[in-house]
This record gives C-alpha cells, structure tokens and sequence, in this order.
DNA sequence: CTGCCTGCAAACTCTTTGCACGAAT
DNA sequence: ATTCGTGCAAAGAGTTTGCAGGCAG
C-alpha cells in the first residue's frame, strides 16, 4: 500500500470517529509508516520528531491506541515491559511470535489456527473471543554453538 | 499434595541452590501454597503478613522468582499491568488463558499442542523452544444478553 | 468561534535496588 | 563468625493525566 493510500484510511478513520486530523497525527502516521519492523512508543516518537519537531510523548501515547484501533497497527506485548508495535497494512492472519531471549529479535509468523482456537474454547465458557495471542520464547543455538549470534555479531 | 511435603520441595530447592531457609521465605511459600486461584504479588504479601507481620513486599517479590524457577509456582502474565502467579504442583501440560475482558476472570486450558508448536517453530529459525503461552481475550456473552455477569453479581 | 488537541510536567503503577541491620548456617 | 537475607525507602521504567493555551472544523 502506498503511503498517500493508507493516509487516506487513518483519515477517514479519524473523521468516522470524529477526531481532527492534526498535523501531529499525520506526522505520528507517517513516522509509523516508515518502520519496517517492531517499533516502540519511544521510538516511534524520536523518528515522528524528525517529521515535526514539536511532536510530544504524550502524543505519540494518546496516538498509538487510535491507530491501533483502525488497524493501521498492531500491538505486540511480549511481555519485557514495553510494548512494540507494527504496521498492519492489510494483514489478515492472525500471527503468532517467536521471540529470541538472546537478541530480542521477534519473529512473526502467521498462525491461523489461532482464530478457530479462540472460538472453540470460548463458547465452551460462554464467552465471545476478542483476540488471541501465542507467543515462544526460545533461545538461539547459533550462539551456543559459535558464541556469537548471527544477529548480535 | 500436602502442605509439608510441598513444604518439603521447596526447602530442598533452597538448600540445592544455597539459598537459605528462613521464617519470611516459609511465610510467603506457606500464603502462596493456600491461593486456590491467580493472584498477584500484592494480594500474596496481604497474606503473608497475616501469617508474619513483618514480611515486606521486597521479600515477596524476590521470592516470588524463587518460586517460579523451583516450579512451586507459575507465572502468568496478561498483559495488565501487573503479573499474576498461580500454584502449580504436580502440573505437568502447558496450560493457556482465556481472560474475560468484562470481569478479569482467567481460566487456565490444557494446551499440550504448545510444546509441539513451540518445538516446531523454533526449530525452523534454528532456536531452542524455552517457554510458550496462548491467551485468548473473550467477552461474557451472559453479560451482553442479561445485562449481568454471573461472576460479577 | 467553539471545543477538541497539544505540550509540559507531574502523577501513577508495578517492580527493582542500595543500604545498614539482623538472622541462618 | 560469616555472609546472606531482610525491611525500608527511594529509584526506575513505561505510561497516563491535569492543565492552560493553540489550532482544526
């Protein structure tokens, strides 16, 4: 998706809820845009600052849960204290994480079986499901083995 | 299993690792092993100090990773804010979580098909699998439809 | 013009840590 | 007698919030 095109979504998002599109916003947008990988609220905020000097943590924070609801992005909680985000364009599996206790590095893959598994233990208990998550911790053997991590160096 | 005898793992796990036996750490074992259900560090040091006034909540949360690594305990993390911990004696399958959204209930699932998927994935990112966990957020359909949880009255 | 949005800084929550005293081995 | 464990209080990290002024609609 191009990046006019998804600008376009999270302003018609901002407009159906009736928030302002403001130029902090757009700049928080674009800066989320431009990540390629896992980012955090702190980093999102030093490359929004790069857009718009003025752009406030506070912002960024009371942004994140608005583009996260339009589904611009994703939240990733692993659980290390801060919680990472990603974009979101047009993903429609659900996906799972492998995160290296070594390099911190977090691997997404898809994990279909994931919904079907929400549904099925839900309405076993009731309830409707809302999302899952399933997340492995694992350890790198490259760096047992050589001492080095491929991705440490 | 009875209270002496799980008593009696922990002691042991203490002495194996060097650590020393004293009255705050049986005090916190002693509180945590009567929980019936999740409950955090919080509400483990209210019950502690019923047994011992003077354990402090530093005591109970340097104990708690005690109790975790002996696998007296199980630490189960949603995503809240706080963490929660859960007896696990004698446990032997991965467990998951569904939580429900509208009264904070966690019911624990037998999952087994976690270590198969943890081994798989990892293995094909060349990493040893360490720990998994699947949660599923849900809400109370009884709730939506009667207007009230039979949870929360 | 109205009132939502912003930046700033302080507040908050849960958890961790430095220190001097006290107790287990 | 050693040395580890403890309580206390302060620090820490990440996130949220109250407020006065600013800008979108």
């Amino acid at each position: 998706m191009s990046i006019p095109a998804a600008r376009d979504i999270f302003r018609k998002f901002l407009a159906q809820k009736g928030l302002r599109v403001t130029k902090q916003r757009l700049a928080i947008f674009d800066a989320a845009f431009a990540q390629k990988e896992h980012f955090t609220a702190e980093q999102l905020l030093d490359h929004a600052r790069q857009l718009r000097r003025s752009v406030s943590r506070a912002t960024v924070y009371r942004t994140l849960p608005v583009m996260t609801e339009s589904a611009l992005l994703r939240e990733v909680d692993i659980g290390s204290g801060e919680k990472f985000y990603r974009l979101n364009l047009g993903a429609n599996t659900q996906m799972a994480q492998v995160v290296c206790l070594d390099c911190n590095a977090i691997f997404e893959i898809s994990a279909p079986f994931m919904e079907w598994y929400g549904s099925t233990v839900s309405s076993k208990l009731n309830l409707t499901p809302v999302s899952q998550r399933l997340q492995v911790s694992a350890r790198c053997n490259t760096l047992k083995q050589t001492g080095s991590c491929p991705r440490l160096g």
